[in-house]
RNA sequence: GUCGGCGUAGUUCAAUGGUAGAACGGGGGACUCAUAAGCCUCAAACAAUGGUCCGAUUCCAUUCGUCGACACCA
């Protein structure tokens, strides 16, 4: 167990897409939910460092470069920019490290992670038969065999081929891996997922290969010391939570980030087992600390929890989503409309009634007709008040509930709708005038409270909403306009 | 097949061993500061069966439904 009673540096990362994926409403989700928590530490007074990037090498990436007829750096080159502008797009916040795993750096960094590893008697060499369908031309693995065959070839026998890899000792981190979950019974979450693959650990851990021969597929990192072997491209992927510090050289900013620090790492249910288990062996073997928190999403699916895919036409380029609506609508619908741990389902229509119902008629609403209020009756802007979030508030994003944070925002939006309607300021002015000030007053210093707390969740907004406050005026022009 | 999660109003979720809460959507009403917004109000749910208990939606078992894990899909 770490001391993270205080350190004031704060580490979070999200998972790598690989580069040339096409980026989905999955993605944005991802990013959109550490983008609050790196920007919810960093208003909290939190040195952040917030990482995220592409995975660039391995044999998808490497074919795919082929049959373009370039070389695979030249194809993940012409990728890497898309990323990059998407999680703009995404309203990101700008202060990110963006990690390529092509970045020479990274790849010195790998090698040497890797010959950590081995020289804790982790790496080896073995012959294996790897499986084969010759219709394919393609490796198989069991999972994709249907009775030992094919299932694309069903009358060709699958061949077994003798291939030289290295492999990573991960049988040898049973036990370790076991103990690090019951020391830190939170490094998953939710729990259940923390149960999932402690139950999968328990079953026991088999060796796993981690290099391919060069002469077939050389579109990785060498592996120090063996020119005829590239490693398999997530041991040097899953590196990248570490390489982008700066480590091995910047033994500053890794002590500062990762070993001292809470570091953070988002990704989604797919990824449970490569973080929380092989990450977290590789990190033993390397003698280096644990991950402190590993959160794991659920997927968005389309209508009635059906999967999204191209061939369903339900996908949603969450692109489109921001043109029409705007990034802090995306925002507002990944992080109080979608469930935060578990799958859920994603439709237009339901994107809409819920923008027209919290964002239009719900806080957008609330702040002009504060606000109207406000500028028409107060001969001066209000006395900005001190950060006064709420603890319940505070609870909520640090332990990663996001729907719930968004939730506690719009329950005070609904209270001061209510506290409108109740004490009707709008009529006590033409009675009792210095008794609806004191109430427009404190309706314009809770709004600007809201604000505060959208800050993390909705940046554009919070700023806008601060912004119409202190020169106490109305806003230019709807906050959310009403969609149709 | 083995293991695990889940199954609550039309929808998405919440809480709880003792009258099941909310939001959106739907019906009705009074108001007017506001984006025909907001407020009030009405209708609306514990998958099924059995067990433990004075009492179960909550615990247990079984069934059904559903999602996931069971290794190299990073």
């Amino acid at each position: 167990m770490k001391n993270e009673s205080h350190s004031n540096n704060f580490y979070i990362t999200t998972t790598l897409p690989y580069v040339n994926a096409d980026l989905h409403l999955g993605h944005a989700l991802e990013f959109v939910r550490a983008d609050v928590i790196a920007r919810y530490k960093k208003l909290m007074g939190y040195e952040v460092f917030f990482n995220t990037g592409t995975d660039e090498h391995g044999l998808k990436i490497f074919k795919k470069a082929a049959e373009q007829g370039i070389e695979p750096q030249k194809y993940v080159d012409g990728f890497a920019p898309n990323f990059q502008k998407f999680i703009k797009e995404v309203g990101m916040t700008s202060d990110i490290h963006i990690v390529r795993t092509t970045d020479a750096h990274h790849i010195k960094a790998a090698q040497e992670f890797w010959k950590l590893c081995e020289k804790a008697g982790d790496i080896y060499k073995k012959t294996y038969k790897i499986k084969y369908c010759v219709g394919c031309e393609l490796e198989k693995t069991d999972s994709e065999l249907v009775d030992g065959k094919c299932p694309l070839h069903p009358n060709l026998t699958i061949e077994l081929i003798d291939e030289e890899n290295y492999f990573f000792r991960f049988s040898k981190y049973q036990k370790a891996l076991l103990d690090l979950y019951v020391a830190n019974p939170k490094m998953v979450v939710p729990d259940n997922r923390l149960r999932e693959i402690r139950a999968f650990v328990e079953r026991g851990l088999e060796d796993f290969s981690i290099s391919r021969l060069a002469s077939k597929m050389p579109w990785g990192v060498p592996v120090p010391g063996d020119d005829k072997q590239v490693m398999y491209v997530w041991f040097d992927a899953l590196t990248n939570y570490i390489t982008t510090l700066g480590w091995p050289e910047n033994k500053e900013q890794f002590e500062k980030f990762w070993v001292s620090g809470t570091p953070v790492q988002y990704c989604g249910k797919d990824n449970l087992r490569q973080q929380s288990a092989m990450w977290q062996a590789m990190l033993v073997s390397a003698g280096l600390p644990p991950t402190h928190t590993i959160v794991v999403d659920g997927f968005v699916t389309g209508a009635g929890g059906v999967k999204m895919s191209k061939s369903l036409g339900n996908v949603v380029d969450p692109r489109d989503i921001v043109s029409e609506y705007g990034i802090d609508a995306l925002r507002y619908f990944v992080l109080r409309e979608l469930q935060p741990f578990e799958d859920s389902p994603f439709t237009l229509e339901q994107f809409k009634l819920s923008y027209n119902a919290n964002l239009a008629n719900g806080l957008g609403n609330l702040v002009s007709r504060v606000m109207k209020m406000a500028s028409t009756n107060l001969v001066e802007p209000i006395k900005i008040p001190e950060n006064n979030i709420p603890q319940n508030y505070k609870d909520a994003i640090e332990s990663f509930d996001l729907k719930k944070a968004a939730d506690i925002v719009w329950a005070e939006i609904g209270e001061l709708d209510t506290m409108i309607q109740t004490t009707a300021p709008f009529k006590l002015i033409k009675t009792d005038k210095e008794k609806a000030i004191e109430i427009i007053s404190e309706l314009a210093v809770r709004l600007y409270n809201v604000a505060c707390m959208l800050a993390p969740l909705l940046p554009e907004t919070s700023e806008k909403i601060k912004d119409i406050i202190k020169n106490n005026s109305m806003p230019e022009k709807p906050l959310f306009m009403r969609k149709d």
